[in-house]
RNA sequence: GGCGGAGUAGCUCAGUGGUAGAGCAGGGGACUCAUAAGCCCUUGGUCGCAGGUCCGAAUCCUGCCUCCGCUACCA
């Protein structure tokens, strides 16, 4: 099957209710790594992240703090850009939901699916919970002092009615499910798939797309009587409500892409490749979401990834929980490519995983330091002393182990990225990287070079091909890592004396798989001056000094 | 409660009928190019429990225990 020409991932959009987490930000690395590999094969990519900015939470917040859910929600999001440039995320438009061009997109998304008869007035009513919102009676619990909600027990419930616009979600059910048997593999992984479709399978209801009491957020844009709620100066009757935050929230998608003012810009990206989103708003993306494209006339998403949690100790990783790490303090400790690497290798990108601070300097030292850092270094030095900087050519592909040893390990690798698999295509690399510090010790250079002195020729000739291979080895590392290590990659290719022909966010160079063939890189020149690429971490003690006061989670003490 | 998944070495996990595996962590060794890294060897498991089928079960069947996911409007 050929390459796309173009692809067009997103993130959920983060919830600008307070400072990033780290488990917040995971996803977006995680669909970065996956838009720079894209662009990187010469895809012309597009990839949308940001924030999600109305609720009745966010503006109850900015008030306690004195300020306007607008200059809150503006430092929010810059503590949002601030940490995602500190780990190298590059996406080609940062959307907020308070952009213009999305309140114009979420008024013809409500437009159509009311002209396409799915929207219709009714009356919300039922158990609200000041801190959460309205609440199934199913979440709530009853004892003896009456209902509370069980996450705030201390909180009185008020019974509330709301006149509501709502979305007619049961119409659709058929619809979904078909489009389930048609596309088997649209919701992954499988598991996540099995469920929502036993959820469609429940039967469906409808859900209200509009709220009366929540000032913050996109005004609705159409009357109970059908009419426009605009008034003559261009402002919206409040009478008319707001729209209901996922259906703001979820239309971001098709305003990233020029919907509905840029029709052929629309048309050059929509249906977006692949919606990368956690386990938790699973059913609003899969569900809610296809539903309302469905009604607006609009294609459906290739696919969408559900990925998994991080965990502390067992325990979902999350602000409520305080258990959170910051970013930036991972950032600080292990660098940016540092704390890219751990964060997709050591979390699972297909279900929930375990991290603590052991955990990540482990692996940063095991696989970065040790391992691949050390093996650009020691080869590096080898060439450095015993050819004099003169960088020496790979041996052919027949005649050196490694070239078979890579062309196994690309094949997975890329077998694994293709299948959003990142923690497998990363292990694919690092069998590599294993397999090219058994060949140092197997090859014994310092033994070839001491005999090349000795006036062996055969030994010398010996010792420019072994070198040779494991420059190549390196710089195929390099590259193949490049989406995980951007700044890292750079930097090795000049320490290797090899152009790096890749912009900043991974466009602009050649094909990748041109360059991930063995022997691609160019002949003679001269090395670079060897400077570790991964510094070892000593100890976890000096990691949680610099890390400061807000890395909590798995540190000890 | 219903539906689905999982319980394998200290940790994370692979292994769907034929003599228990990997990585990390732990122990030992030889080497020296290297970030005291790398390489080689190695300790360690009644494969949740109890039955059953089979020449043979981590793997199939039954029951039980434990954990997890989904079971609709915080975002």
């Amino acid at each position: 099957m050929p390459e796309p020409h173009r692809y067009y991932l997103t993130t959920a959009i983060a919830y600008a209710n307070s400072r990033p987490g780290l488990h917040t930000l995971y996803e977006v690395v995680g669909a970065d790594a996956i838009a720079r590999w894209h662009r990187m094969r010469g895809d012309d990519t597009f990839f949308l992240t940001g924030t999600d900015e109305y609720s009745v939470n966010i503006a109850t917040t900015a008030s306690r703090l004195g300020k306007t859910p607008r200059a809150f929600v503006d430092e929010m999001v810059e503590l949002f850009r601030t940490a995602e440039d500190g780990l190298a995320i590059a996406p080609d438009r940062f959307i907020r939901t308070t952009d213009p061009d999305h309140v114009r997109a979420v008024h013809e998304m409500i437009r159509r699916a009311y002209a396409n008869g799915d929207l219709y007035q009714g009356t919300y009513e039922g158990w609200y919970c000041p801190n959460e919102g309205f609440k199934a009676p199913s979440d709530l619990v009853e004892d003896a002092g009456g209902v509370h909600c069980p996450n705030h027990p201390g909180v009185e419930l008020q019974w509330l009615t709301e006149r509501n616009w709502f979305f007619r979600l049961s119409a659709y059910q058929e619809r979904l499910e078909r489009y389930y048997a048609e596309h088997p593999d649209w919701v992954q992984p499988e598991y996540r798939r099995n469920e929502m479709l036993g959820f469609i399978r429940q039967g469906l209801e409808d859900f209200s797309v509009s709220r009366e009491k929540a000032p913050w957020g996109i005004p609705f844009p159409i009357m109970p009587d059908g009419s426009s709620s605009q008034r003559p100066d261009g402002s919206w009757d409040p009478e008319a409500g707001t729209v209901y935050v996922w259906f703001d929230a979820l239309t971001n998608y098709v305003t990233g892409v020029g919907f509905p003012e840029d029709p052929d810009r629309f048309a050059r990206w929509w249906p977006a490749d692949l919606h990368i989103i956690g386990k938790d708003i699973n059913r609003l993306h899969t569900i809610m979401w296809p539903a309302m494209l469905m009604s607006a006339g609009l294609p459906l998403p290739r696919r969408v990834w559900v990925h998994g949690w991080l965990l502390v100790q067992g325990e979902r990783m999350s602000k409520s929980r305080g258990n959170f790490l910051d970013p930036n303090d991972v950032v600080a400790a292990l660098g940016t490519d540092g704390a890219r690497y751990v964060l997709l290798r050591e979390v699972a990108f297909d279900r929930d995983s375990d991290v603590s601070w052991d955990s990540f300097v482990r692996r940063y030292n095991a696989d970065l330091a040790n391992d691949f850092g050390n093996l650009v270094n020691r080869s590096l030095s080898m060439a450095g002393r015993y050819l004099d900087g003169a960088r020496p050519e790979a041996r052919a592909e027949f005649e050196a182990p490694l070239a078979t040893a890579w062309r196994q390990a690309l094949a997975a690798h890329e077998e694994k990225m293709s299948a959003f698999l990142l923690h497998d295509a990363l292990a694919a690399l690092w069998e590599f990287v294993a397999a090219a510090n058994r060949f140092v010790d197997a090859e014994q250079p310092w033994a070839l070079a001491k005999a090349a002195r000795g006036g062996d020729d055969a030994a010398a000739a010996r010792l420019r091909g072994v070198l040779g291979d494991l420059l190549e080895a390196c710089r195929l590392v390099g590259l193949a890592a490049a989406p995980f290590l951007p700044n890292v990659a750079a930097r090795l290719a000049g320490q290797l004396g090899v152009p790096y022909p890749y912009g900043p966010t991974g466009a602009g160079g050649p094909p990748l798989v041109e360059l991930l063939r063995w022997g691609a890189g160019p002949t003679g020149g001269r090395i670079g001056t060897p400077v570790p690429l991964f510094p070892r971490l000593e100890t976890e003690a000096q990691l949680a000094g610099q890390a400061g006061p807000g890395g909590a989670a798995g540190t000890p003490g």
